[in-house]
DNA sequence: TCGTAACATTGGGATGACCAATTTTGGGAA
DNA sequence: TTCCCAAAATTGGTCATCCCAATGTTACGA
């Protein structure tokens, strides 16, 4: 009985597998290791590190569940050109355990994606404007439900980059792409011009570096993407890479 | 030569340990695996995944690398108790990779914790305005400086409670602890009196139920803690759990 | 009753063998 | 010479075993 009362400890263990992991990741960091880098052979880095090649390989896996780096069978391991990433697993993750419903994820939309709306009217350099442009544009012409909600996704995207704030263009386009069901789903309610009459306007306050404009029309997008959710009825779940795994349980 | 362009693949392989990782996050997230259980042992579970250890193991590695279970040796296997943390190692690390500033990680919160303030104001319940009243109090009479930095992270982690937004509950406050060092240099410039003089508008705002008066307070009180920062001169780096790793490189 | 030593259990790690996917090599045909 | 394809080498994927060290359990003795 009287099982450990002590909580789990945050901090990782100081067992071989982690202080490997903290190896690869200091060696990237440090730019010893850069971005696509071929990686030795397992049988020629394990010595190397001193270690086992089985140990070497609990470190591998899990950094390539990470998203550090990916193995091919027959070629080799490879570094991941970007960071981008690192974070979708986990996140998405989180949002399933959690439960978390396609609502709360629009409201923290509703938190974050005004303000970084405001942010892009007064840092969005040419090329963002462009991009953000292109989307317009495109749906415009665009007939196909999916790709439509492509751009959809792709027009919020720009305004994360456009906002200038590197750690926004990384989280939340995670939170964006769990509710990729939700959206398509929602987007049949309604059609492109509908969507386009909200686009259009932010993207004129943000050409016309007007933030608080961009952040209000930002606003209104949301508040009536929330309005087709609750029409919706919320059947949609939350996306996540997880749904594709097999069996064996 | 030629190697494949074909970019790397976001989805994760097929092989057994991905799938194993997957029947395990669909185990939990239906509820068949309770937080806290104890799972049975590794020589045990393998035959009954028809697995062998090892390759049980590399899930397991994992998966305790992604927080979602811990083992002991000795002892056993135990899934964690809450999902909380699971994005704290991939979060930290994104920051340590992209060598995302101080600067930054600031700029994020003045893009979120102003309108997670707002929305404190509109659903504080009075648990949540107990705690920070609680962390104004105990700051009041508090001298370590160490635990002044704690009650300062306190107060803004009680926020994002109050906000009610359970997705912003895990993400911010891994941002706000990715800067403590920063948090602790800047404070060591100023005393606990200045942070209250902040800390107390704000919750009065909250209180009150003003949700716009809240908003503003949170921007002064970032934009001063920008200041700080900038004054500090960018001295301090992120935090990392990374930092305790060993050699083995 | 309590402490402690012996034992059992459990995760940590190493090794070696074999399989399967992929790439590389080299020879033969056009 | 050029191109195609089969054989060989390379590489990650998986398994079976062995031993170690940390922890928990049991039982004995003061």
């Amino acid at each position: 009985m009287a099982s450990k009362i002590t909580q789990p400890a945050v901090r990782p263990k100081d067992d071989i597998t982690n202080r490997l992991i903290g190896a690869f990741n200091r060696l990237i960091s440090q730019g010893v290791l850069r971005p696509g880098t071929k990686l030795p052979p397992e049988r020629e880095m394990a010595p190397r590190f001193g270690v086992s090649r089985s140990s070497l390989r609990h470190a591998l896996k899990a950094l390539e569940n990470m998203g550090i780096l990916y193995q091919r069978v027959g070629d080799g391991t490879y570094l991941r050109e970007s960071s981008e990433g690192i974070l979708s697993r986990p996140l998405e993750l989180l949002i399933l355990l959690d439960g978390i419903s396609a609502s709360e994820l629009l409201e923290t939309r509703l938190i974050v994606e005004p303000e970084l709306a405001a942010r892009a009217a007064e840092r969005a350099t040419s090329p963002d404007l462009d991009s953000l442009n292109r989307t317009i544009r495109e749906m415009h012409k665009e007939r196909d439900q999916q790709k439509l909600t492509e751009l959809d996704i792709a027009f919020h995207q720009g305004i994360f980059v456009a906002s200038g704030n590197r750690l926004s263009q990384r989280i939340f386009p995670i939170i964006q792409r769990a509710m990729l069901k939700s959206i398509a789903i929602t987007s049949t309610l309604v059609d492109a011009d509908h969507t386009l009459s909200f686009h259009k306007p932010i993207y004129d306050a943000i050409y016309k570096r007007r933030p608080a404009e961009a952040r209000q029309k930002m606003i209104d997008h949301l508040e009536d993407a929330r309005g087709l959710l609750a029409k919706a009825g919320e059947r949609a779940q939350p996306t996540s890479l997880l749904d594709s795994f097999q069996s064996i349980g």
